[in-house]
DNA sequence: GGAGTCAGTGAACAACTGTAACCACAGGCG
DNA sequence: CGCCTGTGGTTACAGTTGTTCACTGACTCC
């Protein structure tokens, strides 16, 4: 009986990762660790000038602990990539299938980007850091699944009935302009956090705009 | 005569400062070869893990002397930001007034883009690694002057015959458009230098569809 | 021509870095 | 139950870092 359903905990069964033995789950449990504590670190410096000491030193471990875990930091962060990008998933879904009138899309998007800037601002930060950043391996990981989200945007945008007569390459290039444009708006949305609510309502201002001439630009395209 | 020549020299004239004395000039000589080292280094990292010593080894001269020349390393990104703007200030200009057909514009456009990424390469990176970078007093440098170059165009908008019905604050907001499109393109224009040159064709193509849409978003801004 | 300025040197500092070897001990498995 | 696996701890090492201080010697100025 025990050996029977220990059988069954630590199978890595579809869908419920939850049941590990004991063992497995701590070793998960100070990974997640670490990833919160370079997290943290990474809101005043870029992964570059991280140290793998300071981030052990944050979680409260011993510094070689850390190759239980990751190889290197630049592993540690093409791990918060896929962490900081998940997080950001479904928002590209839900901005690409808005409704309605075009100026409520267009605001709607960007509420929607505002309120991800605020739960998750570690995350944005240190995607819009590393972006172009000093870790050859990150950026890559972040150029590949903004690639993998531009591709996402333009199948939900072919199912529009704007997007007749449209190639393609052009529907890929409009994909890739409003993710870059989502990321941008994101990162000015980060400024504005530290500054005074003023600020933030400029950027809302200005980034709608923004949408709104892209989305005007869209529908003349074809003339 | 002798003292009267050098009277003029050390002068520093207005317009010429070639003629300083002997001293300074070595002076602006090394602190150039500062400048100059720091941005070959930053091609592979940015700069919150750029070291004093690194630089001053690159240079070949004593970490000491580099407080001679900047505080810190921080100051020295500032000044960096100061060199690499400059050298693209004169890109906005003659992209803002272009002339001809709206294909045409936009393909100037990226293709003035591009010959100052190849031009220069270690400027371009710098500006876009740090511009969401690790550095607060970089940062800040980078996002004023780029603040300033969005308002140049703006002006430069302003006196299109197309601007006609615009607030003063949507062109802010499309000059604002342009100028982070153009350090998206040359960003993008970075990572394929160091790819085919179909990738480089394949950039010049997306890059100028995207201007192109935007353009033509323009010219139904007010309908 | 003599005094002074100052860019660059060299040695020394304490603090820090990544990484290697070895050890302890709790969980998992037969 | 007892053996084994493997997370995490400990100690140590060789380099590196930023910064200080007193110094030299060439250039500048009167």
């Amino acid at each position: 009986m025990p050996s029977l359903s220990n059988f069954g905990e630590r199978l890595l069964t579809a869908g419920m990762s939850h049941p590990l033995g004991v063992r497995q789950a701590q070793k998960q449990k100070t990974r997640q660790a670490f990833l919160d504590a370079a997290l943290v670190l990474l809101e005043e410096q870029s992964l570059s000038s991280l140290g793998l000491r300071e981030v052990t030193r944050a979680v409260g471990v011993a510094p070689t602990a850390f190759y239980r875990h990751f190889p290197s930091i630049a592993d540690l962060g093409v791990e918060l990539v896929k962490e900081a990008l998940d997080s950001l998933h479904p928002l590209i879904g839900s901005t690409a299938s808005a409704e309605g009138d075009r100026a409520e899309r267009c605001a709607r998007a960007v509420d929607l980007i505002a309120g991800h800037v605020e739960a998750y601002p570690a995350h944005v930060r240190f995607i819009a850091r590393e972006w172009h950043g000093g870790v050859q391996p990150v950026r890559e990981a972040i150029r590949r699944q903004l690639a993998r989200f531009a591709e996402e945007v333009k199948v939900a945008l072919a199912q529009h009935p704007e997007s007749e007569g449209w190639s393609d390459e052009d529907l890929l290039m409009l994909a890739g302009l409003y993710v870059d444009q989502m990321l941008m708006t994101a990162s000015q949305f980060l400024v504005a956090l530290e500054s005074s609510p003023e600020e933030r309502d400029r950027v809302v201002r200005v980034t709608t705009q923004r949408l709104l001439l892209i989305d005007i630009g869209r529908d003349h395209w074809n003339d």
